[in-house]
Parts: structure tokens; sequence; C-alpha cells
RNA sequence: CGGGAUGUAGCGCAGUUUGGUAGCGCACUUGUCUGGGGGACAAGGGGCCGGAGGUUCAAAUCCUCUCAUCCCGACCA
């Protein structure tokens, strides 16, 4: 492609709404224009980046078995209905009315649509396992979009549904794309882990989100430095340490905390660690008042206390809704004669002769002991894991890093094909239910991703597989009929190596030139320059490593094409 | 939906406090020079100052209402 003739609008100046790298750079390379919230224009630029993504999963989701069609966009409500999403699924779903005043939405996903086809065109245990895939932009209502691709309101999504007869079978399907989506983000040249995103409630851990490590991450990620272990930090499994401690029980006696309501306060008046305090605190659960207890030191992971109690929605209650529920100011509240639920970490019910409040200002309780003193109607793991926490798998060290969420494989069970009644005739005539999975990619975020993790301060630098064009030609003697006559040639012996090229023939100053090749991240700049007419070599100049040979045209076109092919089959 | 901020030329901004009829840098057009890291000079084009209403002789500026965008918290690929 000629650049002269491209539309590839690059900016040198920022504008003001991009807050994180790859928006940044997204915009400033002419890569998306923004419509309105959250909605953007894919240029040609970061089409062709995108294109390389979709193909790159295209292979392979079709080398691991699956098919490729395109499912409806806009869908009937009473599709959704016969599932319960259309109530349930929230502002997010983007409802409307057609001219006949149909109730109709614009799919997020495609649970329904699929799950109907099945229903209708597999019958026979003979037709599993079946594993139907599209690529397709996606609408969701956000919130609050933000972040240019990383978080729209439209965005290009592959999404996979897997048909099986039983549950050990949907375990193959499911495996599968679990190593399908390692090759896939392996060859997007990213770099990322695959993280439990499930504690474990079902059974196995059948769900696992694919992370991009990068620091603008929107999700914290635990990882174990000695093993494979990764899992978001809001479902990592807390392994209790087992602390041996044969220590007899101590009466239980009331001690004056004058004014001291606070873990630090307290400890320091009474000349204890905060690890022999027991911190007492009351949430909401789904509008009920339930009490969580964890050691002072630790916070309680709300996500966790969700699961434990079965609860749709969890959030810290108010001052004044603690004193309506239990009569004590914060600060002073504790387990003992409390009428509240109560759950308690695991970590509490393993401490002996504990401190916590005692439910009356100005006093906290010395030697409590759970069992003795009171009763909970829980034990769990409640609290947020730290570094500090072995790995549950290994028992090795723990990092915390940042991440994107890139992908996500989740075995559905029979939850749709109950509620919409598809089933199919097994070898025993009998007629069952489809065991399910679904696979999500975020096509456009991987771009977006690979960009936050594949950056330096003068702009992008594309990892190979995903560059929009492998190498750009830098002409810097538009005037010069010997120089302009090599880089035409160059141009095109290295499209005729198979290479996808850019050639930028504008009459531009060459540190123009050089900041925008720069920009673009395109992996390999060639430069046509006086060089060339002193000793017939080109500049051959690595955007990754900014390492530089002299060649002739001969060689370039050999050097570029080994190593282009070397890198994209990596 | 709560909290904070911003809307002035394609982009980045000043001007708003103290009303007097719009400016700077970049980009764009033309010309000359220049030619290995966003070059120089000269001459140009481009703005119902987010929208509506009001106050006033006079509004980008003051008042009211609205719309949009961005940032911080609950969702997710």
């Amino acid at each position: 492609m000629r650049y002269s003739k491209t539309l590839l609008p690059t900016l040198k100046e920022t504008p003001a709404e991009a807050e994180i790298v790859s928006h940044r750079l997204m915009l400033r390379a002419g890569c998306i224009r923004k419509l309105t919230a959250g909605i953007y224009t894919y240029m040609p630029f970061g089409l062709a980046a995108i294109r390389k993504v979709e193909n790159i999963v295209r292979e392979e989701m079709n080398l691991a078995g699956a098919q490729e069609l395109l499912m409806p966009m806009v869908q009937p409500a009473d599709l959704w209905r016969e599932t319960g999403r259309y109530e349930k699924y929230g502002p997010e779903l983007l409802r409307f009315h057609d001219r006949h005043d149909r109730e109709s939405c614009l799919g997020p996903t495609h649970e329904e649509v699929i799950t109907d086809i099945a229903r209708k065109e597999l019958h026979s245990y003979r037709n599993l396992p079946m594993n139907l895939y599209q690529i397709q932009t996606k609408f969701r209502d956000e919130i609050r979009p933000r972040f240019g691709l990383m978080r729209g309101r439209e965005f290009i999504m592959k999404d996979a549904y897997s048909f099986d007869v039983d549950d050990e079978a949907a375990g193959i399907s499911y495996m599968k794309m679990y190593e399908a989506y390692k090759r896939i983000f392996t060859r997007c040249g990213l770099s990322f882990r695959a993280v439990q995103a499930d504690s474990g409630a079902i059974g196995g851990s059948f769900s696992h989100e694919f992370m991009v490590l990068a620091k603008t991450g929107e999700d914290t990620i635990v990882v174990c430095k000695e093993c494979e272990y990764a899992a978001n930090m809001e479902k990592a499994v807390v392994k209790l340490v087992k602390i041996e401690r044969p220590e007899v029980l101590g009466d239980m006696e009331k001690v004056e905390t004058p004014g001291k309501r606070k873990v630090d306060t307290v400890c320091e008046f009474l000349g204890i660690e905060a690890k022999q305090l027991v911190k007492t605190l009351v949430f909401k659960a789904d509008g009920k008042i339930v009490a969580a207890l964890v050691r002072a030191d630790r916070e309680v992971e709300e996500v966790k206390l969700k699961n434990l109690l079965g609860a749709a929605d969890v959030e810290m209650a108010d001052e004044q809704e603690v004193f309506d529920a239990t009569g004590v100011p914060t600060g002073y509240l504790g387990p003992v004669g409390i009428a509240v639920r109560m759950v308690a970490d695991q970590e509490v019910a393993a401490m002996q002769n504990f401190y916590a409040g005692a439910n009356e200002k100005n006093f906290h309780l010395k030697n409590v002991n759970l069992g003795r003193d009171f009763q909970v109607e829980a034990v769990g793991d409640l609290r947020q894991i730290t570094t500090s926490d072995p790995c549950p798998e290994c028992g090795g060290q723990l990092e915390t890093t940042e991440g994107i969420e890139v992908g996500h494989v989740f075995k559905l069970g029979t939850g749709y094909s109950e509620s919409m009644q598809a089933t199919f005739q097994d070898k025993d005539g009998q007629a069952k239910h489809f065991v399910m999975g679904c696979y999500g990619i975020g096509v456009s975020r991987i771009v977006a991703a690979a960009i936050e993790q594949n950056h330096d301060d003068r702009g992008i630098v594309f990892p190979v597989p995903l560059a929009p064009y492998t190498v750009i030609i830098v002409n810097l003697g538009i005037d010069d009929e010997i120089i302009n006559t090599a880089a035409e040639k160059i141009y095109e012996d290295l499209q005729a190596a198979g290479l996808e090229v850019l050639l930028d023939d504008r009459d531009e100053r060459p540190g123009f030139k050089f900041k925008d090749a720069d920009l673009l991240g395109i992996p390999y700049r060639v430069t046509v320059g006086k060089t060339f007419i002193k000793s017939g070599t080109l500049e051959i100049k690595n955007r990754k490593d900014g390492t530089l040979e002299e060649l002739t045209p001969e060689e370039t076109v050999k050097r570029l094409q080994t190593t282009i092919l070397a890198e994209l089959s990596k």
C-alpha cells in the first residue's frame, strides 16, 4: 500500500479524552476514531490489526473442530423470555421496539439464539459433539464505557458454543477450547495467564479467564512464582495455614478501650498485634443484615462472602444501618451476644483466645473463642488473599499483577438447554438435554491489550502476527530518480515475496516520516536514502529492539522474508 | 445511578473572574527555500464559542434549563 493513497491520519498531539496508552496510541496512529461514547470506527489501519486477530482465531477454532456461522444481532424478546434473561439481564441489554411494536434487543451474547438453532437442527447424538462459533460485533450498553477499545459498548467478539451428550464429553470439548485459546493468545504474541475463575463450588474448575498481563488491567490476579497457579484476586482460594497452638482456653474478660474504635488504636492501646484481634464487619446481603468475622489485619472479599451466603448482591452496611441492626456503635462490635446472622472466616475458627469488640461502647473482650463463646451460621474462606499467603496449589510464593481479560471459557451445563427444551435423542432412545459450554474472546480488546503490552515512548510496537503491515519502506528521495526507483523496486520485490508492505511515498521531511513509522509500530522499517546512492545498500531497522542493518536490496528481501516467516510460525 | 470535571477552528488550548462582538500552537491551502528524526519564511482558508431560553444598548463571558463527553466507584470479552 502507498501511504499517499491510504487513509492513515496520524496525530502529533493526543486527544484529551484518551487516558491509557493503548487508547492514546490507537487514536494517534489513526487506528480508531470515536463516533460517540464507547463506539468507534475502525479505521483501515486498526481494522487490519483486528483482521489479523480474527484470522488467527478462525484458524485455531477451525483446527479445534469448531464451525463458523453468523447469528443475527437483533433478537426477539420472546426468545430471551424463555430463559428468563429478558427480565434478568439488566440495562446492559439494549431493548427496543420495531415498527410493528415487537419487543427486540441487541444481542450482547448468543446463548439463546444458538440453543434455538440446536433444538431445531440437532436431533441425534450422532450430531454431537458440535461446536459453533461466530465473530461478530456485540453490543452491551455498558454503565461506563472507557479506555477506547478496552471497554466499548460496541466490540468485536468471538463467541463459541459447544453441545455434548454428557458431562464427560462436555469436559473434553472444554479442554479442547482451553488448549485452542492458549495457542491463539500465544500466536498473538501476548504474555498471558489462564486463571481459575471459579472457586470450585461446582466441583471442578470449569471456568477459566485468560488474562493478558498489563499494568493497566482492570483486574488483579494472583500468580504463583513456582507453579502454574493463577487466579482472579477475588476468587483466589486462601489456604488455611495450620498453627499448632495447644493453648488452654482462657476465661473471657472485658477490657476497657476508651475511645478506641480503629484496629490500629485498639491494638496499640492493648499492646497486642492485629492478628490477635477479630473484626466484625456488617454487610447487607440482598438487603438483609449479616456480620462477617475476619482477623483484624485481613480484608473481607465480598465476592467470596456473596458465594458463601448464596446471595445475589452484597454491600457494606453504613454506620447507621449497623447501629439500627445491632444497637452498637461501629468500632465496638463483636460476635459475643449479638443478634444478627454471623459468618466467620476459616482463620477465625482456627484462632484461640482472641480479642473482639464487646458490643458496648468503650469496651473490648479478651480470650474470646468461637464455639465456646458464640456460634456462627457458617465458616468459610471469606478473606482476600495476600502475597504472604502460600499458593493454594503448591504452597509456593504468590505475587499479584494486573490483567486484562481477553478470553473466558465456561462450562454451562444444561441450564439453557433445559429452560429452552433443547434435547437430542441419545443411543438409548431417550431424549436428553444438551450439555453446553460457551467460550468468548474479545477480538477488538486483544488489539488494545497487545498495544498495552507492546509499546514504547515513541509509539506502538506491534507483534509481527498482529501488525497491519510487517514492513514500512521510507522513501527519502521522492525527487531523486535513483532513490525513487530503488524504493519502488524494493516495494515490488517485498510484495512479490509475500510480505505486507507500506510504502511511505509522501513528500515529507525525513524526521516526519521516521516519527510516523515509529508511531505506527510496523515491525521492520526499510529506509531508502542517500546511502543507497553511495553504497547501494538499504537500512533495515527493527522497531522492537532498534537494531540496524545495512543490506543490498536482494539481501533485504531474503532477510525480511525469513525473519518475518520465523516470527509468524512461532 | 452517585461523586468530580470539561464543552471555544480538524487536534491541543487561551480568552469567562472584571460583558464591548474571537485568539495562539499544530494541522490544512498556495508559493519559495529546505531535505536522515514532527524544518523555515511569506500569503491564505476555516469558528451560529455544545444547545435552548433569559438579563442587557451589548453575552463565549452573567442567570436558568438542557445535551454531550471525560475521570473515580458497582458490570464484563
